[in-house]
DNA sequence: CGGAGAATGTTGTCATGGCAACAACCTAGT
DNA sequence: ACTAGGTTGTTGCCATGACAACATTCTCCG
C-alpha cells in the first residue's frame, strides 16, 4: 500500500500543512492581485526594500534575503523596473553590481497594499488562532527552518 | 512606517510560516526531482489516484480533491498522460467527462518516490518536532483551514 | 602587471500556472 | 423534440520560475 506511512498525528499535522499552504496562498494572492494589482512576489520584495536603510539595496544582498534564485530575482526586478515600481542602477563600488531603489511608485504601492495584505493575514490566519497556538507555531516554524538551513548548509 | 504591523508573537508565527513554505517547498521539490524524476505535481496526483478504487478517477472529482483550476489539472495531466505515468479515457456515463486512470509505469514511478519522498518528510518536518507539537500544528492546521474553507464558500 | 578563477547579473529555453474564451455535452423546462 | 442554460475539459495567452550558459567585472596570487 502507497498510503498508510504516517501515522494519524503526523497525517494530520502534514496534510494539514500542505492544505494550508494551498489554500492560504491562493487566497492571499488573489486578494492582493485584485486590490492592489500586485502579485506577492512583488509584495515581498517591496517589503525587504522599504525596510532596508535609502530603500535600496544591492541586487546580491537581496538575493541572499529573500532567498530566490538568481534568474527569478533578475525577471521580478525587471518587470517590476519596468512597471516603475523600483529602479535598477548601476552600483557605483562594483562594476558587476546592481543597486535596486524603491521609486515614489513603489513606495505608494507598498503603503496603500500594506494595511490591505495586513488585514487579510489577521483575519485568515493570526486571528483564527489562540496566543499559545501563535506561541507554538512560531518554535514550531523555529525547528523546521533551522533543520532546513543546516540541512543546507551541509549541502554546499 | 511599513513594518511594524505584528507584535512580536505574530511575527514569529507569520514570518516563520513563510520561510518554511519557502525552503521546504523548495527542499522537497528539488529531492523529489532529482532522486525521482517526479514534481511535486505529479507526486501528489499519483498519491490521489493511487489511492482511489480502481486507480481512476473522473477528471472533475480529482480536481475537486487536488483543489487545482481546471487548466492547471487539464495540463498536468496531459503533460503526465505524454510520459506514460496515467491515461485518459473518455467517460462512459458522460459524454463530456474523462476519466484519469494510473498506468503501470504510474504505479512504478509512485511506488519507488513514496519512500524516498517520505524519508524527506519524515526527516524534515516530523521528526524534528514532539509528539506534543505535532497535535498543535495539527489543530492549528484545521483552525485555519476550516476558517478559509468557510471564506471560500462565503464568496461562492 | 597579468592571467586564472570566482562573483555577479542577464538571458535562452523550457516547465508550470492563472484567467478567460471556447467547444462539446448534458439537463430541464416547455 | 427543442432550446436555454449549466457542466466539463481544452486551449490561447501571458506571467512566473528553474536551470544552465554566458559576458562582464573583480580578486588574488605569481
Amino acid at each position: 500500500m502507497v498510503t498508510a506511512w504516517l501515522d494519524p498525528r503526523e497525517a494530520a499535522a502534514w496534510r494539514g500543512y500542505q492544505r494550508v499552504r494551498q489554500q492560504l496562498t491562493g487566497h492571499l494572492g488573489r486578494n492582493l492581485a485584485a486590490k492592489c494589482d500586485l502579485s506577492l512576489s512583488d509584495y515581498e520584495l517591496l517589503v525587504v526594500l522599504t525596510e532596508a536603510p535609502g530603500m535600496r539595496m544591492r541586487f546580491r544582498d537581496l538575493g541572499h534575503l529573500v532567498g530566490w534564485e538568481r534568474s527569478r530575482l533578475s525577471r521580478q526586478v525587471a518587470r517590476m523596473d519596468q512597471r516603475g515600481l523600483l529602479e535598477r542602477q548601476r552600483c557605483p563600488a562594483d562594476g558587476r553590481g546592481i543597486d535596486v531603489v524603491v521609486t515614489a511608485r513603489g513606495l505608494a504601492a507598498i503603503e496603500a497594499a500594506a494595511p490591505i495584505q495586513l488585514e487579510a493575514v489577521r483575519h485568515c490566519f493570526i486571528d483564527v488562532l489562540t496566543e499559545d497556538q501563535l506561541d507554538a507555531l512560531g518554535q514550531i516554524m523555529a525547528a523546521i527552518s533551522a533543520h532546513l538551513s543546516t540541512e543546507h548548509a551541509e549541502v554546499g
